[in-house]
DNA sequence: TGTCACCCCGCAGTTACCTCA
DNA sequence: ATTGAGGTAACTGCGGGGTGA
């Protein structure tokens, strides 16, 4: 299998909602989808005789690969899956969607993808992370697997990948949770402090400094006085880059000494 | 033009199987 | 040999978009 450290989950605290999965569009990398099949093509439908395990077929399966009529049709995708899923239609669809266990000879299958397989996989989903039918039959011949497979390493995938941002957003969050915790503090600590000075030298508002120009950190709603890094601290995922964040004069700071 | 049935697809949630410590 | 945890292939059900009647 492929390590996590190769599965290419290069996440970043991009902020484009476009990359939110920092994601390639289809379109955007058409032209190198052909460098996906740079491998010969024989090389993966013999992986699985080179490697002794063919991920279509338990050992039963083998065994009964000789009176096994189906395999040869799978290219099309649909004719040894045949879709049993009733969805809200309420006919069967006609796609490769779902195997029942019942026409499946009543196992479910689990089958292991070689490291060839996977990392080829990985690299197509690199460039496109959805598939368009014809794309998914093509990789599904090349990898020697079904078109149904193929779809359904892709959903996996992509859910990895999700869960895998969602990880870093939390972590995101919670340091910025932590830097407001911490300024909040800091805050605190100087309020109390500027009321014992004004009990104590209630002139000292006096002698103000000029209005201080603070930043609205649009991620976390919070204003600062540095306008290179938002209010909580972290380098903002959504709006690093161009901080078109209105500044907002406040009160004067008292001027110390 | 609006509506309906149908098909296809992606996603979230779940299950089942496999591997490994 | 057993077992529990983690990873992941595969399944299920739902909602949305596209299309033709």
């Amino acid at each position: 299998m492929v390590e996590k450290e190769d599965l290419g989950l290069s996440l970043s605290l991009s902020s484009s909602a476009n990359n939110w999965l920092n994601l390639t569009s289809p379109a955007q990398s058409q032209p190198q989808w052909n460098a996906l099949f740079s491998v010969p093509e024989n090389k993966f439908q013999e992986l699985p005789k080179l490697r002794g395990i063919d991920v279509n077929r338990t050992p039963m399966a083998t065994a009964l690969a000789a009176t096994e009529s189906c395999e040869s049709d799978e290219e099309a995708g649909a004719s040894c899956s045949p879709n049993s899923t009733l969805s809200k239609d309420g006919g069967s669809r006609k796609t490769e969607r779902g195997i029942s266990d019942e026409e499946d000879g009543g196992s479910r299958k689990k089958l292991r993808l070689s490291k060839d397989q996977a990392a080829v996989l990985e690299e197509s989903f690199k460039e496109h992370s959805t598939l368009n039918p014809k794309q998914k039959a093509a990789l599904a011949k090349k990898l020697n697997l079904k078109p149904r497979q193929v779809e359904v390493w892709f959903q996996n995938r992509r859910a990895r990948t999700k869960l895998k941002q969602t990880e870093v957003d939390c972590e995101f969050l919670k340091r910025c949770c932590e830097n407001l915790t911490e300024e909040n503090r800091r805050l605190q600590k100087e309020v109390q402090e500027l009321r014992a000075l004004k009990l104590l030298s209630p002139q000292v508002y006096m002698h103000m400094a000029p209005p201080t120009t603070l930043i609205l950190c649009p991620s976390c709603e919070r204003v600062s006085n540095n306008s290179t890094t938002s209010a909580c601290g972290v380098a903002s995922p959504s709006s690093a880059p161009n901080m078109p964040w209105a500044p907002i004069p406040i009160r004067p700071a008292i001027q110390r000494s």
